[in-house]
This record gives structure tokens, sequence and C-alpha cells, in this order.
DNA sequence: CCTACCGATCGGTAGG
DNA sequence: CCTACCGATCGGTAGG
């Protein structure tokens, strides 16, 4: 009988999406146990049978949060200005989905700090998404077709930086900002 | 006698202080008036004498921070290139004292929840900031000192958000980061 | 998965 | 400004 594996599965499918909201709401630290279990229609304690600690129900968060990320992104896939475009797209996504914008917006503040346990997620996090941003736009300035005096390095940088700083921005008033928009304005300055 | 005034407005700054270096390390819901008293040298009861409620204490850090950045921005100054200069200026202020950047994207990642205590005061701040580089950008494209195609409002919204998503990942990464050197290559690429 | 519990910590108050 | 206290909440454990 694989029903008891199957119901596991759910309800801790169950567990993390309730995670993912009340992060968002309340970031990591300002978020209990007891709440998250709420939401999944179980106890606090029932929780930590499927997370054995706090951290380890963060962990697993930040796990499928990777996974869906990387199959959006296709990160597989070779540079150049299409995977920029996925990263335009994945910004899109995550302006109809806000719950991901709040989860990721908190957790980035509060893992500066080097003890808190995402730090290292995000560290990681980082160098993968300037990376993945460097390398395309190297291959568009290889091509002749950034604009001149654009230099790859910087424009990743900026980039990425940009995308996290508009989130914060458009999550605190949204009528005054145009995500997305901003996006496509700032890649179509730096392109030839 | 004005000696117990003067004593009693040094403890205060003192309070401040602990409680921006004390915000910084953990958010404000992070953080307990206990840790903050410990490191002004007294206890929570006696910090409560002087802040009533934890929330006073929070505004009266974010009124403290407003009047220096005020100073420092010197807001009051006509429109134009050297404003946009300030706020760099600024940024290169802050990168020398850290405590400032981490208390800063910590309250404003916090502060997305509307019911949060500095939810308004992060909306009028970010509407400043805005409006004070959109007067200066809007200058320079009067004066065609902007590169064609650069949209004013556009322009004044990525130059906020890319200061504010520059300095989480520099907070995470520093090595990685050149903050200040980002922003003015932004700023030369915006301009004709 | 739950009930029942633990020690620790929180913001705030009373009363000096 | 402090001591002493309050009710509430926290993460985690025992034992089933």
């Amino acid at each position: 009988m694989t029903g008891g594996y199957l119901k596991g599965r759910i309800r801790r499918e169950d567990i993390l999406s309730a995670a993912v909201a009340v992060y968002g709401e309340a970031g990591y630290h300002g978020s209990s146990l007891r709440e998250v279990a709420k939401r999944a229609g179980i106890t606090h304690a029932g929780l930590l049978y499927y997370f054995p600690t706090k951290e380890a129900l963060l962990t697993a968060v930040l796990e499928r949060r990777d996974i869906e990320d990387a199959e959006r992104l296709q990160l597989g896939a070779p540079p150049g200005l299409h995977v920029l475009r996925h990263f335009i797209a994945l910004a899109e996504h995550n302006v109809a989905h806000p719950g991901i914008v709040d989860l990721y917006s908190r957790l980035a503040a509060e893992a500066v700090a080097p003890d808190h346990p995402a730090h290292d997620y995000f560290v990681r996090h980082y160098q993968l998404a300037r990376d993945a941003a460097l390398a395309s736009f190297q291959m568009l300035a290889d091509e002749g077709r950034l604009r001149a005096g654009v230099e790859p390095g910087m424009a990743a940088l900026t980039f990425i930086a940009l995308m996290d700083g508009l989130q914060v921005q458009w999550l605190t008033t949204p009528d005054d900002v145009d995500l997305v928009g901003s996006l496509r304005v700032y890649l179509d300055n730096v392109l030839a």
C-alpha cells in the first residue's frame, strides 16, 4: 500500500505552501510553527513530525523554490538574449504571484546576516543569477550587440540588483511601480 | 539645573544608537527591548521610561534617520545633476557604515506589510526619493543632456530601485559587489 | 499525527 | 530609572 506515502507527500506540500505564505507575511524569524501548522490544518507538534526543526522547514521551502525557478529559467539553456528574457518572464510570473515576491524579499533581507540559516542559500542564489546573466551579456558583447561602454559584468550585476530593488518598491507601492516594464526598458537601453 | 535634561538627551541618543544596531542585525520584529536596553546599559523597563512602547522606539529611530539623510542629501537644493550625485555620495557614506544599510534593508523588506508600523514611513520615503530623482532627471531631459529614449520617470524609479537592490546584494556578498561604482556607471550610461 | 508539557523569551505594567 | 511581576507565545520533546 503506497497510500500512506502519497498522503504524506501531499501533507508535506500543504505544509510547504502554508510556510511560503507565512514567511512572506512575517519573514522567517517572525513566523511561528504554530501559525504554519494551523494553515496546514494540523498542530505544530504534527508539523514537527514532517519537518523535525524550524530550520528544516525553511530549507525545504527554499529547495522547492529552486526547483521551480530552475524549470522556469531554463538555466541549462545556452547563454544569450533569450536567457535575459527568461529572467523578465520570471518577474512577470512573480508579479502575478505576490506571495512569492514577499517570501523572497523578506528572506533575502534577513539572510544578509552570516548566521542566518538561509545565508548560504542566498550567496549561492546571487552567484548563480549573476553568472547566468553575465554569460548572456558577455555573448551579446562578443556579437557586438551591447551598447558601447556597457561592461558585461556591471550589466549583469545591475540587472539582478534592479530586479530585487524593484520588487521591494513594487510590494510597498504597487501602483507606482511598473516592475516588468522597467526591466524591459533597462534591457533595451543596454542593447545596441 | 538643566543637567537632568542633558543627561536624558544623551541617554535617548544612546538608546537610539543601540536600536539601530539591533534592528540592523535582527530586524524590527526580530529584535527585543531587552537586547537594545542591554547595549544602552539599562534594563528594558528603564528603556520604556524613555520610549513608552516598542513602536515608539522604532518611530524615533526612523525620525532621526530622516533628519540625518535630509542634511546629507540637501533635499532643499534645486534639481539637477548634483542632486543625483548627492544620492551617490549618500551611498558612499552608507558603504562606510554597514549598520545603516543593514537597518534600512531589513526594515524596508519587513515594512512591505501594510500593517507594519514602518509601512507609511517607507511609502513616503520612496515617494520622496523618486520625486527628487525625477525632478533632476526631468531637468536634465529638458536641457537635452539625457540619452535618447531615456524617459525621466523610468530613470528615476530605476535609479532608486538599483540603489536598494545593490545594497542587499552588497551586504550578502560584499566582495562581489561594487555598489558605488555600479551607480556611477548607471548614471553615466543614462546621460548623453 | 495528537495531548500535554518544558524552559526560555517576549512587551508591558505596578510601584517605588 | 530599577525590581518584580503578568499573560502570551515560542521551539522542541515525551509518550502514545
